[in-house]
RNA sequence: GUGAUCAUAGCUCAACUGGUUAGAGCGCUGGACUGUGACUCCAGAGGUUGAGGGUUCAAGUCCCUCUGGUCACCCCA
């Protein structure tokens, strides 16, 4: 019996085994993105007290509910959990080490992996991975707007994402929202008969999650279902209004999208989603919005935020293949042609890899012809073949794997002049 | 939590309506070329046909259970 991976939990080998190199370069895209807009990287705990899920992201949500791996922990009785998302334990370490005191505004990115315990699917795991970032301390529309620069720059220009939507919706604030889901509520409670078996639970549950209903029959109840719109105090929505003009202004295309609303209990005012073909049954990409009371809520000061989370996995579904481009190989391989010239390749190794070169040899020696294949199959650049007569001299050719099948007569490089003749080698070449 | 579908070598896949010893390509190892890769040719290693049970003279093939993969619903990044 073979002991497999935890379901829904992947690896992600290095390439050419896998899409190591495409994780990479996301990842390398999103910091240079984030660090042009001023945003710093904080690491959190994968592990939090389950209370502070359940109280962020809502106790009657599914994640909280049904969703999240907890456990006992060992001596106490603190009951913890896998981190579900990103945003709750970012704003427990705001409050925790009372930043907003130290510095009016804070922009923070994060990366890492989020633990749900949901079936399996295309774009889907147990263990995905998100890169969030997080702006707390302005509650002026120019912030909502700045992200989504940001997040448009990344995904449209830095990674090349074709079909991408920005979908943009106001949920109001509190107030607000709580007068739309009563008149949202009544609407549904007067047409039940005609929706389908989950809008009539969610109709109890959380009336808001009816508006993305797929089933085709509840589609023309919905579509003349309230609008969030109609119940914004003039607050919000002045500031919605301004995000869209500022968005206009700078030309990042966007499509309002009254239905939109989210998973989490703690969004208001702005919401938004990045949706993209190619990605199965799901099309978001990128998910995020204001938070204005969570930072309140889990007890630190009133501090207005503004959030989003970027499914990686995700992401890599939508890269470009210009994106996998496999990786270089070693600069120089040594091959050994008996027992004793192991010990000099050893020595020639290393000393290349002191002068900063990668290079490469294979320890179990073998038939001149093995290593040599070995060489050619991790893309070695250059092959140095070490037998009686090198080691006796001091000195060997460098056969280039790339020139074809003419190989040149050379004088033998001295072991001492290898580095930089292969520094020099590459120089040229490049 | 619900449903569909699949599982044969390291990988991608064959094997007529159940019927001899489960094959191929790629990859791996070695050789042709006794110290030089990629191309060519030759050879070799590698399988409890996902696991367990059942039907049958006979099961990779049919039935049941489990595990795992994939996809969809719910929900979500």
């Amino acid at each position: 019996m073979k002991i497999l991976g935890v379901k829904g939990m992947n690896d992600i080998l290095p390439d050419p085994l896998g899409p190591m190199s495409v994780w990479q370069r996301i990842e390398a895209a999103c910091r240079a993105r984030f660090d042009r807009y001023g945003y710093r990287e904080v690491r959190t705990p994968i592990v939090e007290e389950t209370r502070l899920f359940a109280r962020s992201i809502g106790e009657e949500t599914d994640i909280v509910g049904k969703e999240m791996y907890s456990f006992t922990d060992r001596k106490g009785k603190k009951q913890l959990s896998l981190r579900p998302e990103g945003t709750a334990g970012v704003v427990r370490s705001y409050i925790q080490h009372s930043v907003h005191s130290k510095n009016p505004i804070t922009k923070w990115w994060y990366g890492g992996p989020m633990y749900r315990y949901e079936r399996v699917q295309a774009g889907r795991y147990r263990q995905f991975h998100q890169i969030g970032a997080e702006a707390l301390g302005v509650a002026a529309p120019a912030m909502d707007a700045e992200m989504l620069l940001m997040l448009d720059g990344l995904l449209r220009h830095d990674l090349g994402i074709q079909s991408l939507t920005l979908l943009i919706n106001s949920l109001g604030d509190r107030a607000d929202r709580a007068s739309y889901v009563q008149a949202l509520r009544d609407y549904l409670g007067s047409h039940l008969t005609g929706l389908c078996e989950d809008c009539k639970k969610r109709y109890e549950r959380n009336p808001l999650r009816a508006l993305d209903c797929k089933v085709p029959p509840c589609q023309p109840i919905l579509d003349k279902a309230p609008r969030i719109k109609a119940h914004l105090s003039s607050e919000a929505r002045t500031h919605f209004d301004t995000v869209l003009e500022l968005l206009s202004g700078m030309q990042v295309p966007f499509e309002i999208k009254p239905r939109l609303v989210r998973g989490l209990d703690y969004y208001n005012r702005t919401c938004f989603e990045f949706v993209a073909g190619g990605l199965g049954a799901h099309d978001t990409v990128c998910a995020g919005g204001r938070y204005d009371d969570l930072v309140k809520t889990l007890g630190g000061p009133s501090i207005p935020a503004v959030g989003f989370a970027l499914g990686m996995e995700r992401l890599v579904l939508l890269a470009p293949k210009e994106l996998s481009r496999r990786p270089e190989g070693p600069a120089v391989f040594f091959v050994s042609v008996d027992e004793e010239a192991i010990s000099t390749c050893f020595r020639l190794t290393e000393s290349l890899r002191r002068a900063g070169l990668e290079a490469e040899m294979d320890q179990r020696g073998g038939s001149v012809k093995s290593q040599m294949r070995r060489a050619d199959k991790v893309h070695a650049r250059f092959a140095v073949v070490i037998g009686e007569q090198e080691t006796s001299e001091g000195a060997a050719h460098i056969k280039d794997l790339r020139a074809g099948e003419e190989v040149p007569v050379e004088t033998p490089v001295s072991f001492e002049d290898l580095a930089a003749e292969i520094h020099l080698r590459l120089k040229r070449s490049s």
